[in-house]
DNA sequence: TTCAAATGGTACTTACCGGTAACACCGCAA
DNA sequence: TTGCGGTGTTACCGGTAAGTACCATTTGAA
């Protein structure tokens, strides 16, 4: 028993750096980056802000190594994606635009970098290269796909997607649900139809 | 002359409330709602804090007068495009959507009122009926305009320059002018003239 | 056992922020 | 002159923030 030792919860198995960006995004997400201080995140990874400090140099890097696990996160939901649907970029898109409603009815705060990118306001702020950098990472992606498809001009299609989710997600933020953001699918699998349309007239011109 | 009594700025000539909105709304913009405290927004606006509390019963209070200015100055927009093409509600639409890229070309830092709904987390907060109020006026006007241009289903066509608006000036603030945002006007022309061939097809069929 | 690294805890510094109190000033009208 | 409303000035309060110093505790490996 002595040696065993019992931990109380089981989430203070994970090591305390985990804990604590898992805390900070969650807390970060509700309150915004400045609405919640490094004293309150640490408590709430039950730990103090000593580690924290230990870990992470300071709010901003901390900041930073959050989002960046954002970004993380969502390239693995691509990975998922194409392991459920391998060489299937079509299913792909469909999932990926309908990933984009369910996850704002589930929580209607938005997209954490893009959330981040309007809050920081400091040009410099360590956050911005990872901000710069997930982005375009998901644009990549996307536009990767739509090649895939068999799209013409797929990065237009993929920024077209790119601005339409995004305002999305703003809009929900404005006027709620109710707003322009409620006709996203209908919006986006129209824009999909219309350039597979053109496509079509493309491939057989081209055949 | 001891009658005039020369005032110094030119600007302080303008009473102290309408300079204490103007210079929060800069401040805001720039460094964000929590980034600038009212004490700084007082003396940048030429007067102190108390007359600021005396004016504005709380900062909260000040943010939502700043974005109620914001959307009487877009409301204002509208009425100008409105006077300079009267009965022309395609020229009206093409105007808006080259304002929207030459405004983000002007300042990089988005839409006022977008902003503060994302930075704003308190969902009482007195700035929210007012994100809400002027954002869906600003949803209203567009599908007049489109359906008084005789689009079909004008309510989807604004949802979607709506969405695609909000998107290109939160990719701005994500991945700068070379994102998604750089084909905002390649994308909203070609879903606007893709909902005119639509529209083109139902009249010849009502027709 | 011993040592070192990681962690926890507390207190502290420095600075800011939202908001209020009290008082002085100035212009203007009765 | 008197009075008053709008304004300016200073000081203050309570709270919170980021970041650091210092020391006790635990843990795991040599």
């Amino acid at each position: 028993m002595s040696k065993e030792g019992g931990k109380e919860g089981g989430l203070s198995r994970t090591p305390p750096r985990d804990r604590i960006i898992e805390t900070a995004r969650d807390l970060f997400r509700k309150h915004g980056l400045r609405g919640v201080g490094v004293d309150a995140i640490a408590e709430a990874a039950g730990t103090n802000k000593m580690t924290l400090y230990r870990h992470f140099g300071s709010k901003d890097d901390l900041i930073a190594a959050c989002l960046s696990e954002a970004g993380k996160e969502a390239a693995q939901e691509w990975d998922e994606w194409d392991a459920e649907f391998p060489n299937a970029p079509m299913n792909q898109l469909h999932e990926w635009i309908g990933c984009a409603v369910s996850c704002a009815i589930e929580d209607p705060r938005g997209c954490d970098i893009a959330n981040a990118a309007i809050e920081i306001t400091e040009p410099d702020h360590p956050a911005r290269k990872v901000i710069a950098q997930v982005k375009s990472a998901h644009r990549d992606r996307l536009a990767r796909i739509c090649r895939d498809a068999g799209f013409t001009d797929p990065e237009l299609l993929a920024d077209a997607l790119t601005l339409l989710v995004e305002g999305a997600r703003v809009s929900w933020q404005t006027v709620g649900p109710q707003g322009p953001g409620s006709r996203f699918v209908d919006v986006a699998e129209a824009i999909v139809a219309a350039f597979a349309e053109r496509s079509k007239v493309a491939a057989d011109v081209a055949g």
